[in-house]
DNA sequence: CACACTAATTGATTTTTATCAATTATAAGA
DNA sequence: TCTTATAATTGATAAAAATCAATTAGTGTG
């Protein structure tokens, strides 16, 4: 844990209102260490030793079954991985890996549960964390379930532009493969639908994504902030 | 609150380890009360002002977008709902209604949330809840994206059957048209779909569910303890 | 019991999505 | 730069699932 990262960690949400004390005695513990892209941190079934924090880089959440595999979700700095199995005490669901070059902190799992039980602001905060988990689940399901493929692309350009704050050009933060997995459905049905999606609104060149008629393609998806998020932040405690 | 009923509430996780002044003064506060059947408790995209805890019945969790409707989960005694939207301040993502008359207790937000941050015993405790309606939607979505129609059928007969301790013969505990929303398919498909499963060790005799070829049917829907549950009970803290 | 109402089923059809096979594009390494 | 491997696209087809329409079954009520 290198001591210079330490004043930037006591700034994030989940850090933030602790105990000194207790957030000394963590980062005595933790430990943060550089991983290459593609590589495995984490296979499904596995329990959890550690509670993973992303501070730089990007993780992706799979989950297989039966020779089938899914891309579940995506994982972007700053947030934890694997809490609710931490938590739980039970194996992890999903498996996760490094898209990039990525930066992980690593709490023993142990502690973190020793933590949480000493400092109730932390593990006010830690529920939260857990909280916007939850709801990203829930969300997932509600786009699997109420939209159909092309909806479901549509509503993540619109996703993807209001994060970059509503710009028409961006390029796709990950392969084709993966976000079509991703919003489940193959590849072949992505590269058509991406194709369909001319009509109302979108151009793909390439990895470039470009939304040429915003209007339409809202209408399309028909963005719903208790689908598309975001959460409106918290700012009282 | 009805004093007779706060012994049996003690003993419940989410209260068993917490203090017993907080305890006592969420009882204070806390009333419950019963519902009768199709009863609607809650509205998606409604701000949380109670923590709800089912204590008798059953409730679902809806979701619609853009004129669809889908149901997402069933809450059966005894589990909180709602939990996250509470600790995030944030709009239900989902609905709820009665499906049986059902008793449920509730608990002011702002209440629980400042008991949460006074208790770390019961912060811990309501993590756990917590995580683990996290983990029942990554169930979810993984089922979704992984298995067909068919096989989450098969999936879910036997898990029914394992929950009433594997017996081969059980009644729906809901109509099948809610039972195909949850499941992701439309009532059409799913009848035909149970039609389709003789051939696989199932049948259906009106709401009556007979399981006649149990190999069979495991071998189907490949059941897997990281989609199907149930999580190994926690048994140390 | 008859009535009305809703749920469930069935058949015919369309739409959506997946699969398989082949080709083209793209990127990484020698 | 050429080579090789992988990703993306395209076309043809099959399978899965949804939709629409009609009928049958089941439920609760007066």
């Amino acid at each position: 844990m290198r001591a210079e990262e330490k004043p930037g960690f006591r700034r994030l949400p989940l850090f933030r209102e602790m105990m000194t004390q207790t957030f000394d005695s963590l980062m005595q513990i933790a430990y943060s260490q550089n991983f290459p892209p593609r590589m495995d941190l984490i296979q499904q079934g596995e329990y959890a030793d550690f509670l993973h924090i992303l501070v730089e880089g990007a993780v992706e959440l799979r989950a297989t079954w039966n020779g089938h595999e899914s891309v579940m979700g995506i994982v972007r700095p700053v947030s934890t991985f694997i809490l609710a199995a931490c938590v739980c005490d039970a194996p992890y669901l999903m498996s996760a890996r490094t898209l990039e070059r990525s930066r992980i902190v690593m709490i023993p799992a142990a502690d973190l549960r020793a933590a949480l039980r000493r400092d109730p602001d932390f593990a006010v905060a830690a529920m939260r964390e857990l909280g916007v988990g939850y709801r990203t689940f829930v969300r997932h399901a509600k786009n699997l379930k109420l939209r159909n493929s092309r909806e479901r692309l549509a509503a993540y350009i619109l996703q993807q532009s209001q994060l970059a704050n509503g710009v028409v050009s961006m390029v796709l933060p990950m392969e084709k493969r993966h976000l079509a997995s991703y919003l489940g459905m193959t590849p072949e049905n992505l590269s058509r639908t991406v194709k369909a999606l001319r009509a109302d609104g979108v151009r793909f060149q390439g990895t470039q994504v470009i939304i040429t008629d915003p209007a339409r393609l809202m209408a399309l998806a028909a963005t719903d902030s208790l689908i598309d998020g975001p959460d409106p932040e918290n700012i009282a405690s």
